[in-house]
DNA sequence: CGAAGATACTTAACATGTTAAGTGAATGCG
DNA sequence: CGCATTCACTTAACATGTTAAGTATCTTCG
C-alpha cells in the first residue's frame, strides 16, 4: 500500500493546516473560530439567508451550523427571525455588532492572505485553486447523497 | 473582501471533503474513523513508534491521539508498552487483530483511490500533490510555534 | 378537510480539533 | 545529591464534525 503520508487526503490535510495555522491566532484574538468567521463572512456578503443556504455557502453541516448560530446569536453578532411565508424557515443576518467585529478582523486577515499569496506566488495560487476545483468536480456525483441525478 | 467561497482555505476544505466523502462509508462499515485508519496505516508501516512520533506521522495532535490510542487499545487493535530506557515514552505497535482489520479494509480503500486517480487523472494528481507540498513548504516557519528557527 | 409524507431545522450522542493545565519521569546544573 | 527545568504524555474543557433521531411546519393528495 502506498505510503499514506503521500496520499492525496494527507496532502490536502497538511496543506490546509499550513494555511489555517496562519489565520487562527488572529481570529482567536478576536474570539472567533474559523467556522464562526466563515459564517460572518458569508452573511456579510448576502444580507439575509436561510439556514440551509448558509450551511451550503459556509460549507458546514446543519448540526454544526445550528450550534454556532445559537452561540453567535447569544453574542449578538447575528440576528434571526422566522420567515413569514414559511414558519419552518429561519432568516439569518449579520448584526451591526457583527459588522464591526468583521471590520476589526478583516485587515489582519487580508494581510495574512496577501503574505501567503506572496510566498506561494499569485500565479501558482490561481493554478492550484483551479486544480482543486477540478478535483472537486471530477468527484461530484460519486460519493454518498447523489441518487440518480441528471448529470447531463 | 474577496468572495470567501473562492478563498484558498475554502478550496482546500471542499477538495478534501470531496475526497474523504469517498472513503468514509467504507471505513464506517469496518467501524473505523478516518483518523483511526490513519493511525493503523502509520503503524503498519513502522513496527513500533513512540506516541509523539506517531502524532507527527499521522498528523494528529497529542490529545486526539491519546484518546484514539486509548480506544484502539481497548479494541485490541494496537498494543502499548512503556520503553525500558525512558519510562515516559510509550511504544505503540499494531496488533495481529489490527493487521487483519487493515487487510479487510485495504482492498476497497485501494479501489476508491484508484477510481479517484482515474477520474482526476494520474498526471494531474501528481502535479496537484507537488503544488500542495510546495504550498506547505512556502508557509513553513511562518505561523505559530517557530520561534527564531535557523531557516537554513 | 385530513392524514401521510416531505421539509427545515434542532437535539442528541459520540469522535475529533484545539488550547491549557496536569502528571510522572528524565535532565541539567549548582 | 537535590531541585528547577524540560519532556512525554494524559486530562480537561470547549468547539466542531458526523450520523441518527426528534420536532414543528408545510405540502400533497385522496
Amino acid at each position: 500500500m502506498r505510503d499514506f503520508s503521500r496520499s492525496l487526503p494527507m496532502s490536502l490535510l497538511r496543506a490546509r493546516e499550513a494555511v489555517m495555522r496562519q489565520f487562527r491566532p488572529s481570529l482567536r484574538e478576536h474570539g472567533l473560530t474559523e467556522q464562526q468567521w466563515r459564517i460572518l463572512r458569508a452573511l456579510a456578503a448576502i444580507d439575509t439567508v436561510e439556514v440551509t443556504e448558509l450551511a451550503r455557502t459556509a460549507f458546514l453541516l446543519g448540526p454544526s451550523l445550528s450550534r454556532i448560530l445559537r452561540d453567535l446569536e447569544a453574542r449578538n453578532l447575528i440576528e434571526r427571525k422566522t420567515a413569514k411565508a414559511d414558519q419552518r424557515r429561519s432568516m439569518v443576518s449579520i448584526s451591526e455588532k457583527g459588522v464591526k467585529l468583521m471590520a476589526s478582523v478583516a485587515p489582519s486577515s487580508e494581510a495574512i492572505y496577501a503574505e501567503i499569496t506572496r510566498r506561494f506566488g499569485a500565479r501558482k495560487l490561481v493554478e492550484l485553486q483551479e486544480m482543486l476545483g477540478e478535483l472537486e468536480q471530477s468527484l461530484a456525483g460519486l460519493g454518498a447523497g447523489e441518487e440518480a441525478s441528471a448529470e447531463e
